[in-house]
DNA sequence: TGTACATCAGTGAACGCGCGTTCACTGATGTAC
DNA sequence: TGTACATCAGTGAACGCGCGTTCACTGATGTAC
């Protein structure tokens, strides 16, 4: 009955997704064509809606993957407080900015988020959740909870700080707003 | 010589950009054709390279503009730290939310805007640092180069919270992530 | 004052192109016997 | 083991459409005399 081991369909999907991920981040969802994405996975854009309904759907789980990929990297990090210091310096560095395509999605895409669907906002949304609650619990783990306003501001800060950079011609001028912003981050773990 | 009034051209270029500064903030800049630009204007889409060279030329005059008439509004506010308090709820508003059109360029554009060419880019810049200067200023009078850094931090917070609570598809989640904002803006003044 | 003219802001149809989407088809796969 | 068959992930050409841009033209204007 199993024409191909079962997985394949599923392993290529998520190839797209993740592919997809890295393209909008770069060029934009606007800026990113179909016959593109599944370019950059390798396959020819007639393919495209075997796997999804259309190219909302796939912004959609691209965004929710996405978020999930954010989560899951807070792994890697110390734990509690020294994480966040972390987080704080490698999200502001010269090489987090100069490489949009392998950082944060909200950084790269929170405008163009914002004038989305339903889908990819919900989807947006559960996953910013998680990510304040991942911040708050760091700040204070004992009460995570009063913690959420500090967290909502650190993470704000940061993806703004992120977005001014990159929008900078002026480089010096970009590279302070990064130091400017690791200060004013490392402000909000005080 | 002169065959009609001679501001008159110039009063319609100027027509454009305003109502295009309204469109891309509402719809994008990838999400704003030429056409409906002109139409905002009450023009045809023919009439368009009369005035710019190029879209691109039209987004820098635009984005110019724009930045231009956020540093004019901070007239409005009450002098010094006060008129940083008023900014702070205003921006930090569901009013201004709710209607990016009307409201802050950052907001609605800074990830596209990091993604433009050059003079685009350039004159964001500009813009970005005739505010920042005008905040660091109110901070501390006496010593604007020492606010820097808190400027940049206050102004990153406000941009990204903004986006965020557009961003959530939950209202009462992007209600409370203005209400943090608003808080952590005023932690800035102290 | 009246008329012929030069100017030029704006019109609207058309250009080639890439968009998102559809569809008839291919060809590698595992199954049946 | 060998062959005919059913499955289905992926192909690639084509669809209508709106994009940014071009261009021959219009018609209201102020000028010249």
């Amino acid at each position: 009955m199993v024409r191909y081991a079962k997985e394949h369909k599923e392993v290529t999907r998520q190839r797209i997704i993740q592919k997809a991920g890295q393209r909008f981040k770069q060029d934009g969802i606007d800026g990113s064509g179909v016959s593109t994405l599944m370019s950059d996975a390798g396959l020819t854009n007639g393919a495209f809606y075997a796997h999804f309904a259309s190219k909302d759907d796939l912004v959609a789980n691209v965004v929710a993957a996405e978020l999930r990929a954010q989560v899951e990297a807070y792994d890697t990090l110390r734990p509690g407080r020294q994480g966040l210091e972390d987080l704080i310096r490698q999200y502001l560095s010269p090489e987090h900015r100069d490489h949009p395509g392998a950082g944060c999605p909200s950084a790269a895409l929170l405008d163009e988020i914002g004038r989305c669907g339903d889908a990819t906002r919900q989807a947006y949304t559960d996953g910013a959740k998680a990510i304040v609650d991942e911040i708050a619990a760091r700040l204070t783990p004992e009460d995570p909870r009063s913690a959420r306003g500090k967290a909502v501001g650190l993470y704000t800060m940061m993806v703004g700080t992120l977005q001014l950079s990159r929008a900078l011609s002026d480089r010096s001028f970009a590279d302070e707003v990064l130091e400017q912003g690791i200060e004013n981050g490392l402000a909000f773990l005080r």
